[in-house]
DNA sequence: TGCATAATGATCTTCAGGAGGACATTTTGA
DNA sequence: TCAAAATGTCCTCCTGAAGATCATTATGCA
């Protein structure tokens, strides 16, 4: 499974998720998504933003891992 | 900008379009969209189906790279 | 070298779900 | 206590992945 970190990443910098949606400019709903892990889908724009305002790389934010 | 890996990681392994499809699961046309970097959108699942047979991690597949 | 087969590229339709917005509810801090 | 902010939830719209098909190109082997 992909794992997204987004709410370890948030939460160590006490981000709020309207903080994140304003700075980045990516819809609140789609933080929300990825916050709460029930997104299936993401454009690579969204990343993109999350990345440069995280300042982190993408493997920061997904993991792989062994589901078993 | 988020560059893909894809086609690098299948050209390390001598992989084709058709292999990775079959194996994956993965449609071929999503293959080809992410392995000529013209995809804009992913699915989680995708991205999971790939990991586990490329042996690798998301941040092996996508990568954050500052465009200026 | 010729030819059958496989692989790729390109295009079309379908449809799931993210994007974006609106409203309700909860949390906060002054 | 109460107003503003934050979050949760629901709705509609629209993009692009999924899936299929056809044309073209590359391949391998007899």
């Amino acid at each position: 499974m992909i794992k997204c970190h987004l709410s370890k990443l948030m939460g160590e910098k006490k981000l709020k998720i309207v903080d994140v949606a304003r700075e980045t400019g990516v819809n609140r709903g789609t933080i929300t998504r990825l916050y709460h892990e029930t997104a299936s889908r993401v454009e690579l724009e969204t990343i993109d933003a999350l990345c440069r305002y995280l300042d982190c790389d993408v493997g920061d934010l997904f993991e792989f891992k062994e589901d078993r």
